[in-house]
DNA sequence: CGGTATCCACATTGATACTG
DNA sequence: CAGTATCAATGTGGATACCG
């Protein structure tokens, strides 16, 4: 949810964006979350992607929720990076 | 933590909270947020209490999370129900 | 009152290999 | 590119009984 907030729409981005999540992981993240109408996947209008990962509407509304979590997190936790400080526009 | 940002502080109020939570759950849960620095345990000045748990600094940062999760559960899952306005004051 | 002790079921994660 | 399949390990939750 992180990553799709805050840019990443692609399957192969969601994989290399650092967390190191394994495939199948990621993949059943988003098949729930997508079961929980939370992401929604649609063909993909780019070149090289067949699939576009993004918030519902209902997913949309959790960003103060996953922002709130990030910055308590990098301001008790070590390590861990603060948020941009805005979600990236949709293309 | 919700309820200890609302109000509860001894753990019968914990338990009774309305989730059905089992004593042994409740009681790890309890240990797991104090050896994380969230929750603080001190003996209770109440008389039919032995002890106070209270969140700590770092636990009462996390009180934005909480209720904008909260909040997004009551605007987006029947039957969960909405936080009260104002964390209860400390006695 | 505030817990432990068991025991079990199920969920979650992860590495890794493979596929259309 | 975007997954599935498999297997093992660990985590999490829950019912229930008991304890100082």
């Amino acid at each position: 949810m992180r990553d799709l907030l805050f840019g990443s729409s692609r399957y192969g981005e969601l994989l290399n964006s650092g967390e190191g999540i394994p495939t199948n992981i990621l993949s059943q993240r988003l098949k729930h979350l997508e079961q929980a109408g939370i992401v929604e996947r649609q063909d993909s209008t780019q070149p090289r992607s067949r699939y576009d990962y993004r918030l519902s509407e209902a997913g949309l509304k959790l960003a103060p929720a996953v922002r709130a979590l990030a910055e308590w997190g990098h301001s008790e936790i070590a390590g861990t990076r603060p948020l941009p400080l805005q979600a990236r526009r949709r293309k």
